[in-house]
DNA sequence: GTTATATTTAAGTGTTTGCTTAATTAAGAA
DNA sequence: TTCTTAATTAAGCAAACACTTAAATATAAC
């Protein structure tokens, strides 16, 4: 934006955009955070892994690589973003580790998961 | 996953894998979508724009330009990507376009919106 | 100890993303 | 028509993404 060329539009309403800009400000973190969780959730796979976490209540990296039709190290890949997100956590068993849904961020995820269902229910 | 080095875990349960496997074949189509629509909410300024939307019922490009301190281009390439994802609509007047959110996602955004809001509250 | 299993991490790579600047299209005003 | 404004499109590019394969880590079994 260096050159700004900004479309000073005659009818731009000053006080609209400012009130924007305010808006935004106030809500930086909130912002920064939403987009953040949905990122997440907005690769299919990662979707898919949510989506079984609550289905089964939790799975191990090798389940989810056998679901999925991926490799390990892939799945792995996205539960460590997703761990890293704060969206999931593990508990060892042995060898294996666990991976289920945070309660923290549920509340956002939950509509999703609805959403998928209530889709398949209007297919069948 | 050329070389199948899957961990094929002794306690692993069979008939949950395939029971996972086919929710997913059967909800592919969900998946997709869904996913497409949280990846294009996931990137903040595309999340800001359509909050902005929300609020504001309109806005033209410019406007979104000077709200979000971005290049027009930046603004335009975001919103054609809402456009194409089926998110927003744009309404011409004279030379300016007035982009709204189309009523179709909004049950799976509004959500968000909401979130926002309550995390303003929080703050306050 | 050695070996096997479950997982993670690291390095490499092709693809996608999100910006930049410059060129183009579209409408209105002179 | 020419000039200005609003917006889009195109080309270029650095950064991020999502996989791959190979190496490393961690626990359990022998």
């Amino acid at each position: 934006m260096e050159n700004n060329q900004s479309c000073i539009r005659v009818f731009a309403d000053k006080v609209q955009i400012e009130n924007c800009r305010e808006t935004l400000q106030a809500n930086e973190k909130a912002f920064s955070q939403l987009s953040g969780l949905l990122a997440l959730a907005g690769n299919e796979v990662r979707l898919k892994i949510l989506f079984l976490l609550e289905e089964e209540n939790e799975l191990c990296p090798c389940d989810l690589s056998d679901i999925l039709g991926m490799s390990i190290p892939a799945v792995s890949q996205h539960l460590r973003k997703l761990k890293d997100g704060n969206v999931i956590e593990g508990r060892r068993e042995g060898q294996t580790i666990f991976y289920s849904l945070k309660q923290e961020q549920l509340t956002l995820l939950r509509p999703f998961f609805k959403h998928i269902i209530n889709q398949n229910l209007k297919t069948a």
